[in-house]
DNA sequence: AATTACCGCAACCGCGGCTAA
DNA sequence: TTTAGCCGCGGTTGCGGTAAT
């Protein structure tokens, strides 16, 4: 099936996106919110195709985004959830509503794929018996088993992870863990060489102005836009709006949002987590590990069959 | 100092699911 | 029922930065 690509029609754009592009955009979202992409385009005047601007928002300008390096919990559950999931990064994604579904997977094949592939490879593992895919097994019965140990290593793993978390709490995402600009954006900066790094600091602080007034006139639209925001890297130079960002954490409401189609993608197991933690956000604000200590630890537990 | 190799990330491409006409 | 078009996802590519030689 599939379909001609969208993008090769004449004058439509290619590559980074400026910071003029990228308020442009911003700028319409905050009025129409996210959606209706192919109408983005003409409306704003943007010359890029519309999947360009739906996946420069959701991978860059949409708020609530934490960049910077991933930390042991995250990478933990990252591993476990591959290993639950299989490559359903958007899924996967779900569960760190502050990472895109980009970026864990390039994370994955930048980092943990080589890591697990090393772990693999070295004694210990190999004193395991097992290993974290199943696709190395080729029986059912194997493959079920093996299954079986990834599920008690995913738990143990997040048991780990989730007491580390309570000893020691993840660590607030500081404006030092942040790339102060992005580096996309700098080297199109750098090529052109039309604008200057502070002009682009000062758009980057025109982005995250207009995304403050957006998310402080237009609350009560947040959930309906599935878009909400606790801090973002277009604002780390700018202490006072990563504060207001912060306080703004309510990306469960864009969690909610799309739980039954992030449901639907699950396996079972994960299906039933994402289900449990998506109606225990209904009811109240209860944190995530909490949740996930939750479902870990339930003894009823009758998936593990 | 110059060149090469590698790494990380943003963006693009193609496909499948879904839906409305 | 068929077809066309939109949306979202996963895989892949291209390019800038940086470490190694």
């Amino acid at each position: 099936m599939g379909r001609p690509p969208c993008c090769d029609k004449i004058g439509v754009k290619k590559g980074p996106w400026t910071p003029e592009e990228d308020i442009m955009l911003v700028s319409y979202v905050q009025e129409h919110g996210p959606g209706n992409w192919r109408a983005v385009p003409t409306n704003t005047g943007l010359r890029r195709c519309s999947k360009s601007c739906r996946l420069r928002w959701t991978n860059y300008l949409r708020p609530g985004i934490k960049r910077g390096s991933f930390t042991d919990q995250e990478e933990k559950m990252i591993i476990q959830l591959q290993a639950l999931l299989g490559n359903k990064w958007a899924a996967i994604a779900s569960y760190l509503p502050e990472r895109t579904d980009n970026d864990i997977k390039n994370y994955w094949n930048t980092h943990l794929k080589k890591k697990l592939k090393k772990l693999e490879t070295s004694d210990l593992y190999s004193k395991e018996g097992h290993c974290l895919s199943p696709l190395v097994s080729t029986s059912r019965g194997q493959w079920e088993r093996t299954l079986q140990t990834d599920i008690n290593t995913a738990k143990q793993a997040l048991q780990n992870a989730l007491s580390l978390e309570k000893s020691s709490p993840i660590p607030e995402y500081t404006t030092t863990d942040v790339k102060p600009i992005n580096l996309g954006c700098y080297s199109y900066i750098k090529q052109e060489g039309e604008v200057s790094t502070s002009t682009y600091a000062s758009s980057a602080e025109n982005i995250a102005k207009l995304l403050k007034q957006w998310t402080r006139s237009d609350s009560t639209n947040i959930s309906e836009q599935s878009k909400a925001s606790s801090s973002t890297q277009l604002s780390s130079n700018n202490n006072a709006t990563t504060e207001e960002f912060e306080s703004l954490s309510s990306f469960e409401s864009f969690e909610q949002s799309n739980s039954d189609q992030f449901s639907q993608s699950l396996t079972p197991e994960a299906g039933k987590l994402h289900c449990e933690i998506s109606k225990r956000e209904v009811d109240v604000q209860v944190p995530l590990s909490v949740m996930l200590e939750s479902w870990l630890f339930d003894e009823n537990d009758d998936l593990l069959i």
